[in-house]
DNA sequence: AGCTGTGAATCGTTTCACAGCT
DNA sequence: AGCTGTGAAACGATTCACAGCT
């Protein structure tokens, strides 16, 4: 079966975990009730799981109460291979032969995605970014209530954006601790983003999403994801010009790139 | 290596015999005068030459006048091995032994991402968010102005922000047509967001960046690229549920209540 | 008859490791 | 001696295709 080969010979050895993508392990647990530890879920499968799961609660609302994976996949805007084989990694909900109900697999996917609790926000940098985000006054459905904001700015301190007064930055982390903030969001300048990073990681944080255009510095327990407006823009651009190039394919060169 | 491209990056026909299930034979096959196409960039990598952009121009900016993949790949977080790779896509600008010239790369780069022409923007949906994008005031370093707002709210039309006025969503198409816009970013409620992407691409448009919680149906050709920010933050929350449950690794918190 | 669940094949991306140039 | 450029190996994600359940 899994073949295991062995390196060459290099620095790093990845400790190979098992976790060939559909195995069935037997599970190291005794007599567990409830299969829930097993394989790792593939990032790319998490990000698709939650919108599987907005896409479901829509059809939850207008009164579906199956759905089968040619349906849900359509609406999600990927294949339905790629869909069951994302909902497999959960364990077996569907039914053979009819599909899947939406209520148990609303249920399975928020219990997967950590959504059973509530996860507190805090926005740093409460520019016109940070306003936009403090205003949507927590986050998607309720599982994300923004509980702090933080700027340098003096006259914003105090004043409530959202009803929530800004603090200033140097209280980060006292203020994250307190209220037991486990989010923060970076919505600052470039240049004040790795010391609000820091000063969040000292608060205890335990993820950051960052807004703000620069490579974050972090300690490896702590998970950052980027969003970042210039390098969408810029993988745009690229596509314009690849598909103009094309189109006229009369120049291809000028420039010198060529064949390899 | 006789890898024959297809013609798009993305979709592509499959020319695959759905058959044999371990026949294989010798791929392509009628090979017309198939012009030798420059080798096309990974979708990956894309994304990661506009960070290396920026690093660059912030080196380049400090006196920098060369770097070598060491240093380059540790500032934009990456190892050196995929910049490397990264880079070679371009061509070969380095010098063995020395590292690569910070401007000569900073040129490829831009040239390659199409960023040596300005590609004009319009925000739809002036609300928090839109708002603070159309205030970015053409976004990164000049490359994308925005040139046109639009909105349904009537005491909005006509009202300038970040110096353009707003106009009524009903006017995307000629608007985008008459001032040539390229890329449409869509900021509004989900429920408006569909109806908002074929406008602008009757505009003609070719790109859309989507803030809006919904998967978009477009034409082939159009080029989408999505920011979701629950599903930022619900990739977040699983990251923190994985690690709970390892660091607590025995037991499944029987069943944690909800709330969503 | 229909649809899920999943091994196996395929495809894309990353990493290794070293030849080749400076 | 040092650093790039790149085949080839390893890894990871997607798609195929069909066995197995309802």
């Amino acid at each position: 079966m899994v073949a295991r080969r062995g390196r060459r010979n290099g620095a790093e050895v990845k400790l190979d975990a098992d976790n060939a993508p559909t195995a069935e392990m037997p599970a190291v647990t005794g007599a567990a009730p409830d299969p829930v530890r097993v394989k790792a879920i593939p990032e790319a499968a998490v990000a698709r799981l939650a919108v599987y799961l907005r896409v479901l609660s829509a059809m939850a609302e207008q009164g579906a109460t199956t759905v089968a994976s040619e349906e849900l996949s359509a609406a999600a805007g990927v294949n339905s291979a790629k869909l069951r084989k994302d909902l497999s990694y959960l364990g077996s909900y569907g039914t053979r032969g009819v599909g899947y109900e939406v209520q148990v697999l609303v249920g399975q996917i928020e219990r997967t995605l950590g959504l059973t609790r509530q996860h507190k926000v805090a926005v740093v940098g409460i520019g016109n970014l940070g306003h936009a985000l403090a205003n949507y006054g927590g986050f998607p459905g309720r599982g994300f209530p923004v509980e702090a904001l933080f700027d340098v700015d003096a006259d914003l301190i105090g004043v409530p954006v959202g009803g929530i007064p800004v603090s200033h930055l140097e209280d980060i982390p006292a203020v994250c601790a307190e209220r037991g903030i486990s989010i923060g969001v970076i919505a600052t300048p470039p240049t004040a983003a790795q010391s609000v990073c820091d000063r969040l990681v000292a608060g205890g944080v335990q993820c950051i999403l960052n807004f703000a255009p620069v490579v974050l510095q972090v300690p490896e327990q702590i998970e950052v994801r980027k969003v970042d407006l210039a390098v969408e823009l810029q993988i745009l651009s690229f596509h314009v010009a690849r598909r103009a190039e094309e189109t006229n394919s009369s120049h291809p060169v000028g420039n010198g790139m060529v064949v390899r």
